[in-house]
DNA sequence: TTTTCCTACGAAAACGTTTTCGACAAAGCT
DNA sequence: AGCTTTGTCGAAAACGTTTTCGTAGGAAAA
C-alpha cells in the first residue's frame, strides 16, 4: 500500500535506480527508447516522487511563507487568494500565517518560517512593526524577501504596492471637487506607511487647493475597526468644527463613522461627505453607498507571488538579481456618500 | 552561512551523532551530562533540524491540508483563522487551497496533496460535489480526513458541523412569531447538504405551524451571491403571491435580495420580513440591519483541526480510532429586518 | 590497426536525520 | 572468582532522491 519508489521501478525493468530518475527527467543520456519504458512504468505503478526525499536532496521545497496581519478582511484575504492561485500553477506550496498587528508575533512567525524551511517569504509587516531585524535575519540566509502593500522602506527588497500618496491625494480632490471647505482625515496609526502616505496626499491636495490644513482636523485611529469609526466620528462632533468631508484610511473605519453620524441624525452626503479607502464590497451595499478608493488586492497578490518566483529562478541560475518596485493603481470609486459636483453641473 | 547539523555539534564535543540526536531529544539511555553538554552547544551554534531530513525519516511533514470553496468569503476565512491558530500552536502547518466550488477542482486539489505528502486532510466540499471517490482514495493512502460545514453524508469520517435543520426551523420560526403568514424560501444547490437541511428546516416549521407548505415559494440560487439574490428577489415580486417572509441561504443573498426590494419600494420589516443566515459583519451595518443565524466558524476551524490532530495523534500510537461528529450550536440574533412581535406584545 | 569519440547505462556518494543493535565498561550479584 | 546487570555510547542502516563520475561498447576518424 506503500508508494512506489524509483527502486521498485528500477526493479521491474531491470535497470537502475539512476536510469529511472533520469528517464523520469528525459536527461539527454539516456536513450528514447527506455524513456519510454520507465515513464509508461512509472505511469502503471503510480508513480508519485517522495516529496520528503526530494528536498532533503534538493535542498528547496518549493513552498513559500505568507505574512499577513489578518485574514478575516477582505483585503488581505483576496492577496491570499492571488498567491495561493499563482502558487498552484507554478507548483508551489503556500504556508499563511497571521501576526495579529503584533510585532513580537511576526517575529516569531518568521522563526517559525526559517525552521520550516520555505523558500522564500511574501510579507505584509505589521503596523507596530518599526525595526526589520527579523526580516534582515532572513535575508541574511539567503532567503528571498518580497514585501506588499504594508512595507518598511528601511528593507531592501522587492515590492508591491499602491501609490498611497496619490490616491489620498484624489480622494481629498474629490471631496474639493464635491464643494467641501473644511475635510477632515481619520488616518490610520503613525508607523504605517500607508496611513502616513495618505494622510500626505490628503495635505498635499488641500494645501493645492488654497485650503488652509489644520492638524487638529487629522483623527488618529490605531485599530482600524468599525468601533473607532464610531469613535472618531463621535469626537469629531463633539469639536464641532463644520467639518464637511472626511476622507478616512479605511472602509471598515468609514462604515463605522456612517453609522455614528447617521445615528445622531447627520445626513450624508448633504451635511457631509465621505471618501473611504480599499472599495470593500461592504462600501457598495450600505446606505448611503460610499465613495472610496480601489485597490487591486487580487492582482497585487498574483503579482506579488510571480516577483518573489522570478528571484527564485534567478536564483537558481546564478544570475544576479536586483529589488524592484512594482506600483499598481488604483481608482476612485464614486458613489452616494459624496455629491459629485460634476453631475450637478452636466444637470444645468 | 550553512545550517548546523547534527554533525558540526558531535564533532565540536567529540561525540557521535547518534549521541547528539538522542541528547536532544533526551533519550534514557544518554547520560544527564551530556544532555546539558549537548543542548547548550546545540543553542550556541543555534542549531535547527533540517526539517527534509526529519520528514524523509520519520514519513511524516507536521503538515495539514485545508481544502475550502471559496477564501474571499466571511465565514471560511474565518475558519482558516481558525485552523491556522490552532495548527501553530501544534506545531503544525497548514496549506490551504480552494477550490472554487468546482469538483474537477476540487479532485486536482486532492490530488496535490496527496503528492505532496500531507499528514491528513480538513475539507468543506464543494456544493456541486456528489460523488467522494477522491476522498476514498485519500482514504485508502491512509491519511485522515475530517469533513467540516459542508459534508457528504457517504463519506465515513469525523465531521464538525452545525444542526442546519434546527436553525433553518429557528430561522422560519421566528419569521412565524412575528406574525409572517405566507413565508418563501431562497434555497441553495440541492447538491449541498447545508441547503437541504436548511429546507428541511423551513419545511417542518411550517408545517408544524400549520401554515401552508408551498413548493413554488422555494426560489433557487446556485452560485449564492450578491447578484442572485437580487435576481430571485425580482422573480419573486413577479410572481406577486404575497409573500410577507422569507428565509434565505445566506446573508450575501439575503442582502442582494434587499437592495432590491429597497429598490423597488417595498419596506422592510412592514412588508416582508427576512432572515438571513451566517451574521456576516455585512448583515449588522446594512440597513436596515439584518436578522440571521449566528454560526461559529471560527470555533468551528478550531474544533475541525483538533479532530484532525486528535486522529493523527491516535494513529502514531497505533490506538483505534473512531469518527466522531461535532455539532456546534448556532444562534437567532434579531434586528430590524424582522420585526419581533414579543416587543410590540410587550409594548401593549 | 589504433585512436578518438559518442552513446547508454550504473555505482556510489550525498542530503541530515532517527533507530536498531551491539559493544564495552563498571557495578552488582552468587 | 565468575556471572549478570546496568549505564553510556557508537556503527551502521535506512528513508528515496539527485548528481557526479566512471565504464563499456560500438562507431567514426586517423
Amino acid at each position: 500500500m506503500s508508494r512506489t519508489t524509483l527502486q521498485q521501478i528500477a526493479l521491474s525493468l531491470n535497470l537502475s535506480v539512476t536510469t529511472v530518475s533520469k528517464a523520469l527527467r528525459s536527461y539527454p543520456d539516456v536513450s528514447e527508447k527506455t524513456i519510454q519504458k520507465v515513464k509508461e512504468a512509472a505511469k502503471l505503478l503510480n508513480y508519485k516522487p517522495n516529496t520528503f526525499a526530494v528536498n532533503l536532496r534538493t535542498q528547496e521545497s518549493k513552498t513559500i511563507g505568507l505574512v499577513i496581519p489578518e485574514i478575516v478582511h477582505q483585503f488581505f484575504s483576496s492577496v491570499v487568494k492571488g498567491v495561493i492561485e499563482e502558487a498552484e500553477k507554478n507548483g508551489y506550496v503556500v504556508i499563511v500565517l497571521q501576526t495579529s498587528q503584533d510585532f513580537e508575533t511576526e517575529k516569531k512567525r518568521i522563526e517559525f518560517l526559517i525552521d520550516k524551511q520555505v523558500d522564500g517569504i511574501l510579507i505584509a509587516i505589521a503596523d507596530q512593526t518599526v525595526d526589520c531585524f527579523h526580516l534582515y535575519e532572513v535575508q541574511s540566509m539567503d532567503l528571498p524577501v518580497v514585501m506588499f502593500d504594508k512595507i518598511s522602506k528601511s528593507v531592501s527588497c522587492s515590492k508591491v504596492i499602491i501609490d498611497d500618496i496619490k490616491a489620498g491625494y484624489e480622494a481629498t480632490k474629490h471631496l474639493i471637487d464635491c464643494g467641501c471647505k473644511n475635510i477632515a482625515h481619520f488616518r490610520g496609526p503613525l508607523t504605517s506607511q500607508n496611513s502616513i502616505d495618505r494622510y500626505l496626499g490628503y495635505k498635499k491636495a488641500l494645501e493645492e487647493s488654497g485650503l488652509t490644513f489644520d492638524e487638529s482636523n487629522v483623527y488618529h485611529c490605531s485599530k482600524m475597526n468599525f468601533d473607532e469609526g464610531r469613535e472618531q466620528a463621535q469626537k469629531l462632533l463633539q469639536h464641532n468644527r463644520g467639518v464637511d468631508g472626511i476622507f478616512i484610511n479605511t472602509d471598515m473605519v468609514a462604515v463605522g463613522a456612517m453609522t455614528e453620524f447617521k445615528a445622531q441624525g447627520i445626513k450624508i452626503p448633504e451635511e457631509i461627505s465621505i471618501v473611504g479607502f480599499g472599495n470593500w464590497f461592504l462600501s457598495s451595499v450600505i446606505t448611503p453607498s460610499l465613495t472610496t478608493i480601489d485597490q487591486p488586492s487580487y492582482t497585487m497578490g498574483k503579482i506579488a507571488f510571480n516577483t518573489l518566483l522570478s528571484e527564485l529562478t534567478k536564483r537558481k541560475k546564478n544570475e544576479h538579481v536586483e529589488h524592484e518596485t512594482v506600483i499598481l493603481p488604483t481608482e476612485i470609486i464614486e458613489r452616494e456618500s459624496t455629491s459629485s459636483r460634476k453631475k450637478f453641473d452636466i444637470s444645468l
